[in-house]
DNA sequence: TAATAGTGTGTTTTT
DNA sequence: CACACTATTA
């Protein structure tokens, strides 16, 4: 066991080895995070503290928690399977499917991604009449989203205007067809299993007893639902005092102010309260016995796990906290940068704060990068304000310095990236360890056009997931079809897939007549098309052969024979892009094969196979990416590259309005969750770290002149090297990439200096670029792109434009 | 009903 | 510049 905590620093080790009570783990970029982790999992349980049932470990990536696994496994001769170490979303589907019937869903309730979510939502409208331009179904999504990552649900929401009361109905309305469909969005993973627990206190209670340890990366990312539900299972969630005020820190108290507690929905019962109500929200099944059954042993209908023996809960030793779990929690602010998917960084000062956590725990010291590096990194993030404090060192020496270099274009930018990589590449680099960062993924274009014509191999990571493509959609809603007639999104989605001649009209009558019979459109279909001959009959009767055919199959099988009988084999053989998509459904098969192997030792849910392949479907849309490259470059946005790292990253695209983006000046604090992004990026890297920037860049099919991004000058200028190649690019590059643009430049260079592309500075709006002219003389107006202050256009008559 | 030409709209997205 | 979605034809 010592040889477990040989070569941890002493924060690490303080970490692994603290005594069972709350904590908060400040863990940098680099710093070890995941080692504290799994070490502290092992430890727990290699020293007898707690059996491997009494830990609750949750991540927000599959990859993650894939990770923890494979190094526990390393470290303890244990078995992990039938461990609870999964994401929020996985092991949230785990438990409602072991408690299916309390939580009010059918067992083979299935899962909807975000597209099917967003498709549900527009036939949603569709059939309530409702004008989708004055409620546009994205808008609408991250509506009902938004409030149940808070826990609220539409009957508690509050409806401030006409407007958002429409929202609020819609919500309900929303939740009603999923209730009736038998399918859950990923939010509502979350928020059924809060209020399953919330609802049934036997059964939460059970989960309480059991789980002494409970363990959460990344924390900074948790939304307000996922922190309660931690907050329960820890066995914290009635005594919280959400008094006044509270010590009163710079810079958080607009969130001490969310008044609206996260409290089961229940009418008239403050958080104080116990007794078992049912209220409101979906249906519930209340059956007095199905709780019983449960709350002896939630997962006792399981007959797979043989062995229950390390399911007794170890007597809890030493217990510091009355009846809670330990909450051990990591996690870095600086990282945060999911602020606009919810997530909320205050949850960690809450956590201190409500938990008592006596000592934050800060892992500083970085194992990563060069000393420049981190310089660079923590110069940048402490402009940002409200931060729990941290900065990272290291051992290793300073390193060389930043390269920054500023191109005349994205093309030239793109094209100086791809030399220097090819450099590298020369230099021994391996190409794997070479990454090509950005902030959003319309700039990976012109990156990949110099890749391929550099012959550089690369890799895109981000693209379109395995299971997210159209072909595999479609065979998975056979399959959905199959196991729950109710699912309208599956059914949409092949109803005319292969085109079998049901169009819009047969469509909109078969709405009408589901809308007018509160059935799925399925049972419509069933018994409106009974008239044999009809084409809605015979997709009909496809389904039921379907079903009855593959009764009793293997899944492969199954998968394999839906494919041909639906006709998608057929029509992916006829089109002409058909043959990677034929490939693909055959590559489903084998996934098919591989998940029930996987799936047969790891003694999971009594679940049928077909439902926890479709979970796993949704759920895991799957590393299974195209072209898992062999020593490519890697290419990804900045969100993406979190958690990675590599030998050398070029930063591309640093310009105000993009990298910060002009978007995320109108959000609150937008800049330091775009600076937090920048400081992810910056940390990538272990030994080189390339900062670039254009002086135009083709944006929506215009040029666009750019400023170098705000962040180029949060850094200590000692640590950079400006390697500005850009003019004798620009001059090598004569016109051919511009015939209209530039052309006006000249024409346009008025007697005051002033000409497209030229800086400028503005008493008010600061340091700018024009972008276009447009007048003469007296009415002559420039168009000025003041980076995070907008664009502008000015009369050149009163507004005073320096040159710059 | 289905394929085609037109229009409008563009962050980031672990699940 | 590209894509998704709409309105239009055959």
């Amino acid at each position: 066991m010592s040889d477990l905590l040989a070569n941890l620093n002493p924060e690490q080790l303080a970490a692994v080895t603290l005594p069972p009570q709350h904590a908060l783990i400040l863990a940098g970029a680099g710093s070890g995070k995941t080692r504290v982790l799994t070490t502290r999992i092992a430890w727990l349980i290699s020293t007898g503290q707690v059996g491997p049932h009494g830990i609750l470990a949750v991540t927000f990536t599959n990859k993650a928690a894939k990770e923890m696994l494979a190094r526990l496994t390393a470290m303890l001769p244990i078995n992990t399977r039938g461990m609870w170490i999964g994401t929020f979303h996985g092991l949230c589907n785990r438990l409602l499917r072991a408690h299916h019937r309390e939580a009010g869903l059918p067992s083979l309730f299935q899962i909807l991604d975000s597209s099917d979510q967003l498709s549900a939502i527009k036939r949603l409208i569709k059939n309530l009449n409702v004008d989708d331009v004055k409620y546009p179904p994205r808008e609408l999504a991250s509506f009902i989203n938004a409030h149940k990552e808070q826990g609220i649900r539409a009957a508690q929401a509050e409806a401030y205007d006409e407007y958002t009361s429409r929202r609020v109905a819609l919500y309900a309305e929303y939740d009603a067809q999923c209730q009736r469909e038998g399918v859950v969005d990923f939010a509502e993973l979350l928020l059924r299993s809060y209020e399953l627990l919330t609802r049934n206190e036997p059964l939460c209670r059970h989960y309480q007893q059991r789980f002494r340890h409970i363990l959460v990366d990344e924390f900074q990312d948790t939304n307000r639902l996922q922190y309660a539900w931690l907050k329960l299972l820890a066995g914290h969630g009635e005594r919280q005092r959400r008094s006044a005020a509270g010590p009163s820190q710079g810079g958080t108290s607009q969130r001490m102010e969310r008044s609206e507690p996260l409290s089961p929905p229940s009418a008239g019962r403050g958080p104080g309260g116990s007794a078992v109500t049912f209220v409101a929200g979906p249906p519930q099944d209340r059956t007095a016995r199905g709780e019983a059954a449960s709350a002896t042993s939630p997962e006792a209908q399981n007959p797979v796990s043989s062995s229950r023996s390390d399911d007794e809960i170890a007597p809890p030793r030493g217990e510091g906290i009355g009846g809670g779990a330990c909450l051990f929690a990591v996690g870095d602010d600086d990282q945060s940068i999911y602020a606009f998917r919810g997530a909320e960084v205050g949850n960690m000062r809450d956590l201190e704060r409500e938990f008592d956590v006596a000592n934050v725990i800060r892992l500083e010291q970085n194992y990563r990068s060069h000393g420049n590096i981190l310089d660079a990194a923590n110069a940048l993030i402490k402009n940002n304000r409200g931060r729990l404090g941290k900065n990272l060192w290291t051992e290793a020496g300073a390193g060389e310095a930043i390269r920054v270099f500023e191109a005349s274009s994205d093309l030239d930018e793109a094209r100086l990236i791809v030399d220097e990589v090819r450099e590298l590449a020369r230099d021994g680099f391996a190409r794997t360890q070479i990454a090509l960062l950005y902030r959003s993924n319309a700039q990976s274009r012109v990156l990949e056009h110099q890749l391929f014509s550099a012959n550089v191999p690369y890799r895109v990571y981000g693209g379109l997931r395995f299971f997210d493509r159209q072909e595999i959609k479609h065979a998975l809603a056979y399959l959905r079809l199959i196991g729950n007639s109710d699912d309208d999104t599956a059914f949409s989605r092949v109803v005319n897939f292969p085109t079998r001649g049901i169009g819009n009209r047969s469509l909109e009558a078969l709405q009408e007549a589901a809308h007018r019979a509160n059935s799925s459109l399925y049972n419509a279909a069933a018994s409106l098309g009974g008239k044999a001959g009809s084409s809605v009959g015979s997709f009909i009767r496809l389904i039921e052969t379907l079903r009855s055919e593959t009764a009793g199959l293997p899944l492969p099988e199954v998968i394999d024979h839906l494919i041909e009988k639906s006709g998608l084999r057929q029509h992916y053989l006829t089109e002409k892009e058909g043959r990677e998509r034929l490939e693909n459904l055959d590559e489903l098969i084998n996934a098919a094969t591989n998940f029930l192997q996987e799936e047969s030792d790891s003694a999971d849910e009594d679940a049928s196979p077909l439902a926890s392949f479709l979970a796993h479907a949704s759920l895991e849309a799957g590393e299974h990416q195209a072209g898992e490259g062999q020593e490519a470059v890697q290419l990804m946005t900045v969100h993406a590259a979190k958690g990675l790292e590599f030998d050398a990253v070029f930063i591309s695209g640093l310009e105000q309005g993009l990298f910060p983006h002009e978007n995320a000046a109108q959000e609150r604090d937008g800049l330091e969750e775009e600076r937090r992004l920048m400081y992810v990026a910056l940390t990538r890297a272990r030994k080189r770290l390339y900062l670039s920037h254009a002086q135009t860049r083709m944006l929506h099919g215009q040029t666009r002149y750019c400023l170098p991004s705000l962040f180029l000058e949060e850094l200590p200028e000692e640590l950079l090297l400006k390697v500005n190649r850009a003019p004798a690019y620009a001059a090598s590059v004569p016109s051919r990439s511009s015939s209209a643009a530039p052309a006006r430049v000249s024409e346009q260079t008025s007697a005051n200096g002033l000409r497209i592309g030229q800086n400028v500075e503005h008493a008010k709006f600061g340091l700018g670029v024009i972008v276009s002219a447009e007048g003469r003389g007296s009415d002559a107006r420039v168009q000025v792109n003041f980076g995070a202050q907008g664009m502008k256009w000015l009369a050149l008559e009163y507004a005073k434009l320096t040159p710059v």
